[in-house]
DNA sequence: CTCTCCCT
C-alpha cells in the first residue's frame, strides 16, 4: 500500500483507543483517514471481534468508501466491508466494516440502543455538523454511559474545533494529522468590490486565467448568481479553447457529471459552482479557485414554521475547504474577493445544523429513545429551545406525540418510516385503503426530494405526480422517487400483516383526492382563498401563488411547501382540496363555535355559528337564541372598548354623579367610588342586570342611567346626600337654581346677582365645609364675576360692577346696599303688597 | 427574477 500522512499518526491513534473510550481525529483533506482508519482498527483487541460502524454524511461517499475499502481487501464491498444507505445497502454476514450515512446509525440505535455487535463507531467529516450526525453522537454517547463502557467513539474531521468534542468524548486525546495536497496561494481583494458580485466574479476569473493556468472553480451562492456570471463572462468574450460549465444541485446527474468531467487537450474549464462542489462533487484538474465568500443557507423560523433561504458569509473553515479545492493535483492559486482585513471578521467554523433547521422529526427520535427532555443527553451543540417546543407542537398536533411528550403508536411507527413526521402521518392516515396509500407514499416521496419540476411555475403537486407516472425514466429523480415510495409502501404493508387490518380513518368520502391525504400531513397550512391567488392558512399567515394560474381560483388549497417571505409566504407546492374534504379529514382539528362577539361598526353584539380551522373559518351562520349570559357580556366588553361616553348619561344622571362624587371626595370611604373608570369596572354589578335582552349601544338610552346610579346608595347615603350636596339652592328670589356638579371639587351655582341681594355669606355645602362658586351673571345671564367669597365682593367689587351695570342694564335694580335690597328674577323688585 | 445542501 502507498504511504499516506495518516500512517504516520495510526500508532498513536490505536493507544489512545486503546486507552480510552473515545479519541478525536482532526486531519487534514487528502490523509486518508477515511479509508486507513477503519481498517487499522479491525484487529484491535478491545475490538472484541465486533463491528466497526463509520458514518458518511453522504450516500456517494459511504458506498465509495465501502469500494475503496473492499478493493484494499482484495475483496467485493459486502464481505468484509459493506454500506448502508437509504434505498441501498450491500451487507453480508461476515460484514465487519459498515459504512453508513448519518440517518441509517440513528435507526440503528433506536432498533438496539445498546449496539450490542458494534464495537466502535466512527464519525467522518464531522466538522459538517448535520443534525443527524450530532443526533448520532448524542445517542451513542447515552448507549456509551449507560449501556456500553467499551464502545469506542471517534470523531474524525478536517478543522473541526477539536477541544470541546474531545471534553464531550470524556477528556478523549486528540490526535493530528497532516494533509497531503499541493500548497495554494491565497490572494484577497485589495478592497472589496462595488460592482454586482456576477461581475466581480467574472472580472477576477478573467484575471486569473490571464495570471495563471489550469481550470477554475468558482464559488457562487446560487443558482441565479451562476446564470448571471455566465453570461457576464460570454458577453466579456472569453479567450478561445475557454469552456464555461454550470455546476448546482437542481441539475439532473448527467448535467453534473459534464460539468465535472476532465477538459479536452489544449481546452481549458471555468466551473461556475454552488457549494455542492465544496465536499460533495470534487470538479477534477482545478488549479484556480475563485471564491465569492458567500452561501446559500435554509434558516426555519420556528416562529413560522418555514424556512428561508439566506445568503451568507462562509466560515474561515469553509473557505479553506474551498481553496483545497485548488490544490489536488498540483500548487494552485485561490482568489478570494473578500479583503485580508476583512477575513478574521468572518465565523471560524460552520454554523451547526441544529441552529436552524426544522427539529419535528429529531424531537420524535428524542421521544423514542426515551428522551423527551434533551437536557438528559450530552451535545455538542443542544437544540434551541423554540425550535424544539415548536417542533414538539408540531407532533402534538399530527398525534406523534401525547401531551406528556411521549410517542404514540403512531408516532412510533411513523420514526420508523424514516420520513418526515409530517409525511408519516399522511401515510398512516391512508394505510387502510390501497390505491389511497399508494398515492401517499408517491405525494411523499415527491415531498422529500427536490422539486422534478424545478423550472415549473404551476405549483399543483398532482402535475409532479402525474410527470413521475408518464415520464419513465426521462426524469433525471424520477427512479429515486419511485424506488423511495415502493419501500415505504413496503414498510407499512409489513406492518399491516404484523399487525392485523389497520382501521379505517377517513369516513364519509369516497375517493382520496392528494389534497384530503396531504390535508393530514399540514393542517396548519390548509389554505382559504381571499383573492385569486392569495390564501390565508390555518397558522394565520398568509401565502400567495407566485402567478395567476389553475389553482389561483380554488376556494382551499393545502400548502405543501411555501417560503418565508416576510409577510405572505410565497407557495411552491400545494393541491386543490375541498371543504367538504377539510372538514371530513380534519375533524379533530375543527373548532365548533357559537360566537357571541362585539361589532364595533354597528356598535351592537353579532352571535354566530362557526366552524373554524385555526385561522380560517369554514362556516358562519347567525346563532338563533345566544346564551344571554354571553350576549350581556359581550355588550358590557363593548362599551368598555368605546368608553365612558357609551353610556347614554342624562343631565340628571350626570348631576348626580357630581354630587355622589363630591362626597366621596369629602373623605367618607363608605360612599361608592363612581368615577369613570370605577364605573366601567363594575358594569357587572350595576348595569348588567338591566341589559338582558339588549345587543346595541343605542338600546341603552332606554335606561334610567340617575335611577340605576341612585341605586349605588344605601337609603341613608341617598338622605344624606339631599342633604349635604342638594340638587338645587333656592337663592332670595324664591328662585330654585340648580347646581353644577361637573367638576366635583368646585361646584358652581351661576345666578343673576340681583337674585342674591340679601345674602351675606356664600351658601355652603357639606356640613359648611364646602362653599360653592358663585357665577354671578348679568340679567341677560353673561358673567360678571365669579367668587366663592359673597360678602367680600359685596364689599368691594360690588360698587364698581354696579356701576357698569347701570350702564347697561339702566332698567334694572341697581340698589346700593345689597344687603338690605330685596333680590328679584325681574327688572325691579314687585312693590310689596303687604 | 424565479431555491442551498443533505439524509432515515
Amino acid at each position: 500500500m502507498t504511504r499516506l500522512p495518516i500512517d504516520e499518526v495510526l500508532p498513536e491513534l490505536l493507544l489512545a483507543l486503546q486507552e480510552r473510550s473515545g479519541a478525536v481525529l482532526v486531519a487534514e483533506p487528502g490523509a486518508g483517514k477515511t479509508t486507513r482508519v477503519p481498517l487499522a482498527l479491525l484487529d484491535q483487541p478491545w475490538l472484541g471481534g465486533k463491528k466497526i460502524v463509520m458514518l458518511e454524511p453522504r450516500r456517494l461517499a459511504a458506498r465509495s468508501a465501502a469500494q475503496y475499502m473492499a478493493q484494499l481487501l482484495g475483496e467485493k464491498v459486502g464481505e468484509t466491508v459493506g454500506y448502508r444507505v437509504r434505498l441501498d445497502s450491500k451487507v453480508g454476514p461476515r460484514t465487519r466494516i459498515e459504512v453508513v450515512t448519518e440517518g441509517v446509525l440513528t435507526r440503528m440505535l433506536q432498533d438496539d440502543p445498546s449496539l450490542d455487535e458494534v464495537g466502535a463507531v466512527l464519525f467522518d467529516e464531522f466538522h459538517e455538523r448535520h443534525l443527524h450526525g450530532d443526533l448520532g453522537l448524542a445517542l451513542c454517547l447515552q448507549a456509551q454511559s449507560l449501556l456500553r463502557e467499551e464502545l469506542r467513539l471517534l470523531v474524525m474531521s478536517a478543522t473541526l474545533e477539536a477541544e470541546p468534542v474531545a471534553v464531550l468524548l470524556g477528556d478523549a486525546a486528540v490526535i493530528h494529522s497532516k494533509g497531503r495536497s499541493y500548497p495554494v496561494t491565497t490572494r484577497y481583494a485589495s478592497a472589496r468590490s462595488t460592482a454586482p458580485l456576477e461581475q466581480a466574479a467574472g472580472q477576477t476569473v478573467l484575471q486569473a486565467l490571464r495570471e495563471t493556468e489550469g481550470d477554475a472553480l468558482v464559488f457562487l451562492p446560487g443558482a441565479a448568481e451562476i446564470r448571471k456570471a455566465a453570461s457576464w463572462l460570454r458577453g466579456q468574450g472569453l479567450p478561445s479553447g475557454v469552456r464555461l460549465a454550470e455546476l448546482h444541485g437542481s441539475l439532473s446527474l448527467e448535467e453534473q457529471a459534464a460539468a465535472i468531467a476532465p477538459c479536452a487537450p489544449n481546452e481549458r474549464k471555468i466551473v461556475l459552482a454552488t457549494s455542492i462542489a465544496e465536499s460533495s462533487l470534487t470538479v477534477e484538474g482545478i488549479k484556480i479557485v475563485v471564491d465569492s465568500g458567500l452561501s446559500r443557507v435554509p434558516r426555519f423560523s420556528p416562529r413560522t414554521g418555514l424556512s428561508r433561504l439566506e445568503t451568507v458569509p462562509v466560515s474561515r473553515d469553509s473557505a479553506d475547504q474551498r481553496r483545497g479545492r485548488a490544490g489536488r493535483v498540483a500548487p494552485g492559486h485561490c482568489y478570494r474577493l473578500w479583503t485580508e482585513q476583512e477575513h478574521p471578521h468572518l465565523p471560524q467554523h460552520t454554523r451547526p445544523e441544529m441552529l436552524d433547521a426544522d427539529l419535528s422529526a429529531l424531537v420524535l427520535e428524542l421521544a423514542v429513545w426515551g428522551t423527551p427532555d434533551p437536557s438528559e443527553l450530552q451535545w455538542l451543540t443542544p437544540p434551541p429551545e423554540a425550535a424544539y417546543e415548536g417542533a414538539a407542537a408540531l407532533l402534538h398536533s399530527l398525534n406523534s406525540l401525547d401531551r406528556l411528550g411521549k410517542p404514540t403508536a403512531e408516532g412510533l411507527r411513523i420514526a420508523k418510516l424514516g420520513m418526515h413526521p409530517r409525511l408519516g402521518a399522511m401515510l398512516l392516515a391512508a394505510e387502510a385503503q390501497p390505491e389511497a396509500l399508494d398515492r401517499a407514499c408517491v405525494l411523499a416521496a415527491l415531498l422529500s426530494e427536490r422539486d422534478i419540476l424545478g423550472a415549473e411555475r404551476n405549483v399543483d403537486i398532482a402535475l409532479r405526480a402525474d410527470a413521475l407516472h408518464s415520464a419513465g425514466g426521462s426524469v433525471p429523480a424520477a427512479h429515486r422517487i419511485r424506488a423511495q415510495a415502493g419501500q415505504w409502501q413496503r414498510r407499512v404493508r409489513e406492518r399491516q400483516r404484523e399487525a392485523g387490518a389497520p382501521a379505517q380513518r377517513h369516513k364519509g368520502l369516497a375517493a382520496w383526492s392528494d389534497g384530503s391525504l396531504l390535508a393530514y400531513a399540514y393542517p396548519d397550512r390548509i389554505a382559504q382563498r381571499r383573492a385569486d391567488g392569495r390564501y390565508v392558512m390555518a397558522s394565520g399567515r398568509g401565502a400567495v401563488l407566485p402567478e395567476l394560474q389553475p389553482l389561483s381560483r380554488s376556494p382551499y388549497l393545502v400548502v405543501c411547501e411555501l417560503d418565508d417571505a416576510g409577510a405572505e409566504g410565497r407557495i411552491r407546492l400545494a393541491a386543490d382540496i375541498s371543504q367538504a374534504e377539510i372538514e371530513a379529514c380534519l375533524t379533530a382539528h375543527l373548532v365548533r363555535e357559537e360566537a357571541v362577539e362585539w361589532d364595533p361598526g354597528t356598535g351592537s353584539v353579532r352571535a354566530r355559528r362557526r366552524v373554524r380551522l385555526g385561522a380560517i373559518v369554514l362556516s358562519d351562520n347567525p346563532l338563533e337564541g345566544a346564551d344571554p349570559e354571553a350576549v350581556a357580556d359581550t355588550l358590557l366588553a363593548g362599551i368598555r372598548l368605546k368608553g365612558f361616553s357609551a353610556l347614554p348619561m342624562s343631565k340628571n344622571a350626570l348631576s348626580l354623579l357630581g354630587r355622589m362624587r363630591l362626597m366621596s371626595l369629602s373623605g367618607d370611604p363608605l360612599w361608592p367610588d363612581v368615577s369613570e373608570g370605577a364605573l366601567l369596572d363594575t358594569l357587572e354589578h350595576w348595569l348588567k342586570p338591566h341589559v338582558y335582552g339588549m345587543r346595541s349601544l343605542s338600546e341603552l338610552n332606554k335606561l334610567p342611567m340617575a335611577q340605576l346610579i341612585g341605586d349605588l346608595l344605601t337609603w341613608n347615603q341617598a338622605r344624606e346626600l339631599d342633604e349635604q350636596v342638594p340638587t338645587h339652592i333656592t337663592v332670595p328670589s324664591g328662585s330654585r337654581i340648580p347646581l353644577d356638579y361637573s367638576d366635583p371639587s368646585s361646584p358652581v351655582l351661576a345666578v343673576r346677582l340681583q337674585e342674591l341681594f340679601g345674602w351675606r355669606e356664600t351658601p355652603r355645602l357639606v356640613n359648611g365645609r364646602l362653599p360653592v362658586t358663585l357665577h354671578l351673571l348679568s340679567p341677560s345671564q353673561r358673567p360678571v364675576q365669579v367668587t366663592k367669597d359673597l360678602a367680600s365682593f359685596w364689599e368691594q367689587a360690588y360698587f364698581e360692577v354696579k356701576k357698569d351695570l347701570k350702564g347697561r342694564y339702566p332698567k334694572h335694580y341697581w340698589p346700593d346696599n345689597p344687603y338690605e335690597a330685596i333680590a328679584t328674577n325681574r327688572a325691579k323688585p314687585r312693590p310689596s303688597t303687604s
